[in-house]
DNA sequence: TACTGACCGATACACTGTATCGGTCGATGC
DNA sequence: GCATCGACCGATACAGTGTATCGGTCAGTA
């Protein structure tokens, strides 16, 4: 039923505002966004008013695309997947690389770091990356392979996630590392001061500190090592 | 300034309502009531709302105890560390009985996965669980120990997020893994179908499959096989 | 007895994800 | 060419969130 009011002629009518041509849009588009939200200001800042605003769309549009806000942040997972392919030529290279180009992802997209291990993985690029590995590891017994993965991958994701909340609180306190250790240290001497944590004290004091990257790397190794002697007996 | 308007005498003016006696108000007894929550329905049904309606009082009586929600999550946690206190004889067995009752804490507190390596954990019962890792591992060489213990954490940590977030697919689609297989083995059958990922169908397919306990416990073993290695060395 | 400072909680604000639904438009059938 | 239908867009609405503000009430103190 046409609603035009007859008895207004066109002469009071005001036009119809000037729709700004709908804006095209698709779930990679969508995505495209979310991560750019993610990447400049967190997880946090991911809404899909945001998004919508971003794309210079109504927020339920994207209903036509996603059914909520659980599928965007799948989707926005499923599309950083796409930058993780393991090469190398051993078994150990691949895993190895596996391991390094995931953690370089969750350098690249922090938000990764609160969404991995968090829902099963079973998109298109996450299974092409399940692909890629498993086809790099064909002189690994069948059965073998699927538990080293796992493996490789829950280390991964929990040392990502450790690194990543450090790396925040660091920042949380003033970016230096000068800093961090003015408001930790601090902390922990008064507590280490108690007497209650003796042993943990002259851990924390005593011993070698080493970065991300050795302690990434050094955890890794404990767990490629403990993987070789199984499968190569 | 007292308010009681003086024109107005004693018999006309209501008494003041039944003030409900304070509820005694506490840290611990507003966690407990968090994670009684949590427990019940996920970190998501955890509002400081609902805490306070839990323990009968207004939300805004919360922000006497705590800074805020982040504040509430991480006494969440603390509180839950205080139930894993690792035992053993020789390092390999205070490993392990870290990685096993942390896991059995997550499956008890489902939301744990949620929040494990989420945050750094500097909190009382959090430092005396290291405490209690670092003592039982007086064996150990000093600048060992840290990258030991932070790769086992990881593991867990990792490994933990990943078998949840599958019970909860699993539960999400019917309780049974019947049900499972018929709603996700379809999707999977699908998607192998297409020949796409021919090396992760043949596996999938192919391979054993090992249940959550043993899934875990390889993964684990790979891990202390590996630290085994270099810490005898 | 008067006062003061702590503190409680009602109210308010900005924001979230999402259900509903009237209105508009394009495509389709006659 | 016209009428009709169905898809779809987005304004509106709703219930719920974390938290800032602030007036009113009370207990303890001078």
């Amino acid at each position: 039923m046409r609603c035009i009011v007859s008895g207004m002629l066109v002469w009071e009518r005001p036009e119809p505002p000037n729709r700004p041509v709908p804006a095209p849009l698709n779930r990679e588009r969508i995505v495209r966004a979310a991560i750019q939200l993610a990447d400049a200001d967190g997880l946090e800042a991911v809404s899909l008013r945001k998004v919508a605003t971003v794309l210079g769309v109504g927020p339920m549009r994207l209903y036509n695309y996603i059914a909520g806000k659980e599928e965007l942040l799948d989707l926005m997972v499923d599309a950083v997947h796409a930058e993780i392919r393991p090469v190398g030529d051993d078994w150990r290279e691949v895993l190895r690389s596996l391991a390094e180009t995931t953690r370089q992802a969750a350098h690249e997209h922090e938000w990764l770091a609160d969404l991995l291990g968090g829902r099963p993985q079973l998109g298109p690029h996450a299974l092409a990356r399940g692909e890629a590995v498993v086809a790099a590891l064909g002189g690994v017994e069948v059965d073998d392979v699927m538990p080293v993965v796992t493996a490789v991958d829950a280390y991964v994701i929990g040392a990502v996630r450790r690194e990543i909340a450090e790396r925040r609180a660091e920042r949380a306190t003033g970016m230096d590392e000068k800093r961090w250790q003015a408001s930790l240290g601090p902390y922990l001497e008064r507590t280490f001061a108690t007497g209650r944590f003796p042993a943990l004290a002259t851990v924390v004091r005593d011993a070698a500190h080493l970065d991300a990257d050795h302690t990434f790397r050094i955890g890794l190794d404990f767990l490629l090592d403990g993987i070789e002697a199984r499968i190569s007996r």
